[in-house]
DNA sequence: TGCGTGACTAGCC
DNA sequence: AGGCTAGCCACGC
């Protein structure tokens, strides 16, 4: 049963789980660890992961494809910037061919 | 103890 | 097609 302490623990465990160069959802996320409804809850919990984790939280974007959490990031452009690296285009703060490079956590399951 | 906020998503107008 | 509202859940004040 746990409790929503694993919540946030599971988070980190799928999004550590991302593989290089790809990227996923919130949604994807929160209903891989049965919280569909928690979207929110996932982002929440990327912001407290920073606890010394080593979460690829910029892998992580909306179901849009937009760097809605960049702004949280210590740098303003550091997330884009991760993601460039990483061979993900970006323009305007938007993943390009985002579906592309779209990772859903349910293939691993 | 209670209200408001937030890295979201889906549905309705 | 695009903008707004509602639902969810944990945390801060």
């Amino acid at each position: 049963m746990r409790d929503n302490h694993d919540f946030f623990k599971r988070v980190y465990e799928v999004v550590k789980q991302i593989p290089y160069g790809k990227v996923t959802t919130y949604g994807a996320i929160a209903r891989k660890i049965g919280a569909p409804k928690s979207a929110r809850m996932v982002g929440y919990a990327l912001n407290a992961s920073f606890n010394g984790e080593d979460i690829p939280a910029h892998r992580v974007v909306n179901r849009k494809g937009l760097l809605t959490g960049k702004h949280h990031f210590q740098g303003t452009n550091l997330m884009q910037q991760l993601l460039e690296s990483e061979g993900i285009q970006i323009k305007d703060h938007v993943v390009q061919d985002f579906k592309d490079h779209f990772w859903d956590p349910c293939e691993i399951d």
